[in-house]
DNA sequence: CGTGTCCTGGTAATCGTTTTCTCGGAAGTT
DNA sequence: AACTTCCGAGAAAACGATTACCAGGACACG
């Protein structure tokens, strides 16, 4: 690897001057800029990062630490971030938590470590890494789920509402006993779609709700079982309120296997418009998050936050808008 | 924050022994040992990533350049990549080329300035950053599409003979007319599969068949346009061979907006295997690819790679198989 | 003509680690 | 007891950039 040395030595200048050159700095003799230039370009020279960061004692990086690069709410997100990001020079590295506080808090400990621009996350929301980031002096930005305690900005999506929209719309849709299968205990996302499910039942005169609600992983197998243990119950849920477009994969999966037809036989609408909802048999009722949107407005308030220190903790909260299809119609 | 002469100095010692005990080298004095851990803990002491990387002359980061985070199969690779890139210590940054040859180069060149341990990238197939890979010493491997010229290990799937394969069980089923929409002229993979298509034309006795073959964006609205551009002309295709799966639900909408339905209309098989495509209406019929081992194995042969200097360069090619679903049934 | 100002570009300090030397003392050998 | 060997830990030299500081020359002004 050639270095500036080389470049300095060949252009016949010092380093200080190629480095003033490359960075656009100040001004020099332009006969002295075109010697630069050139023995750059034909030594193929390549500034050395680690060593750039170093001095300037910043990374031009973002991190942005997400559950499931599998799953397409995040992977809009993550499309969003990027746009922002890299229009402003910005990089983004992409991690996957798994929905994993170990996981996560290892990611956050290298992002922190690489001293990082600021840090993008959707916090599982147990233990989380919230200690390392409220310690660093390193920006952050919460989204999708708001990170415990610890500073930072918090871009959310009122997905308690647009849960107990999407239950109302079942009974309203004529379906009597609607189920919820939902993500894991104290993930916020979780617990808000739950919370969101039973305040729906309630509005209805509803009650006895809880035997109709099973947790899982957010994953396609966990959502499986789940749906298998709820249509085999006594009483069976007629239909069913799935905490994410994952999950609605594995219970669309469950149905066909057991000869079942969403909408007709059980009333389906899960979160996140995925670009298949629509196309599925029969097309899937979703509550439609502005996934991309997310992305924006967080990588947005992230470098805002980078530009200027301090400023107060703002919470941004963004709506869902539900999208009646097939599989929210009785037969 | 804090750095390694403050703890040396809280633990009265020099930094090197600090480094030392860091680093678990060498055997340091059990006390200092104690003292050193103790100092840094409760100064919340934290190595600074650049200035290690920087002397070690190496950073513990894969790069890894594809062209669609939204398309499954380029998710399921990352995850592949991402296992064994992390259970061997490196972390991986995912960028976004958009299938852009620009803001391909412009990834593969930060990723060079920054000194990562290795590269992974599908390339466009174009004009691409292979001067700038073969130029550097940085260790890469190209995924799902060849390299054009550059050197490095080469991970491909036969998608060729899978086309071919496709196209006969189109015709085998009954079919007559089968189109083709496939990628951008010039991407490896949309002209291997165009070419597999032909052969399996040929191989039924049929010729007179680029008028059924549309190009496009690996994207849902070219394919939407395609679609409906073939399906106008005066003697449409009675079926399709779609080259990947975002393009895939392109043209079920179009098939939808016709009025038209799958297999009993239109055959259709598509490549890549999403998690939803067996749940569409119709279920549909793909090639599947192995998109997961193509990131284990190519993450495996980089780390490899990264280990012992040079190594004569390596193609591997993956099978991929055919699933029959429900799209190419005739009615 | 001398002195002050400005401007350009070089010298060297610096960022925070790792790692090579080097040195002092303990242990082992004869 | 003298000499070698070894080992553990500190001093200091890297790594490759940026940038504060300084020197010297050109110019203007008194």
């Amino acid at each position: 690897m050639t270095t500036i040395n080389e470049v300095a030595e060949r252009a016949g200048v010092s380093t200080a001057t190629v480095s003033r050159v490359l960075n656009g700095k100040d001004t020099v003799d332009s006969e002295l800029v075109a010697r630069v230039l050139t023995a750059a370009e034909e030594l193929g020279y390549r500034p050395n990062g680690p060593a750039r960061n170093l001095r300037r004692q910043k990374t031009p990086v973002l991190a942005l630490i997400i559950s499931d690069v599998e799953n397409p709410f995040f992977t809009a997100i993550s499309r969003g971030v990027e746009d922002v990001a890299h229009s402003a020079g910005y990089s983004v590295v992409l991690c996957n938590s798994d929905d994993d506080p170990d996981k996560e808090r290892s990611y956050v400990s290298v992002a922190l470590q690489e001293r990082v621009a600021g840090i993008l996350l959707s916090p599982t929301g147990r233990t989380s890494g919230s200690e390392l980031l409220s310690g660093s002096r390193i920006p952050f930005v919460a989204l999708d789920r708001p990170l415990p305690d610890a500073g930072g900005d918090t871009v959310l999506v009122d997905t308690r509402s647009a849960a107990e929209q999407a239950t109302r719309h079942l009974v309203e849709r004529g379906y009597r006993r609607p189920g919820c299968i939902t993500g894991p205990r104290g993930v916020p996302t979780a617990e808000e779609r739950l919370d969101g499910y039973l305040r729906g039942l309630r509005a209805v005169g509803q009650h006895d709700s809880e035997r109709l609600v099973r947790r899982c992983e957010f994953r396609a197998a966990g959502a499986r079982r789940a749906a298998q243990e709820l249509l085999d119950t006594e009483h069976p849920p007629d239909s069913l309120l799935v905490a994410n477009n994952v999950m609605a994969l594995g219970v669309m999966e469950t149905l066909a296997e057991k000869g079942l037809r969403a909408g007709d036989d059980v009333g389906m609408v899960a979160f996140d418009d995925a670009p298949w909802a629509g196309l599925l048999d029969p097309p899937l009722s979703v509550v439609a998050q502005p996934a991309y949107d997310i992305g924006t407005v967080g990588a947005q308030l992230l470098l805002d936050r980078i530009g200027e220190r301090r400023r107060g903790n703002t919470t941004t909260t963004l709506s869902a808008r539900l999208i009646a299809r097939a599989s929210s119609h009785p037969g």
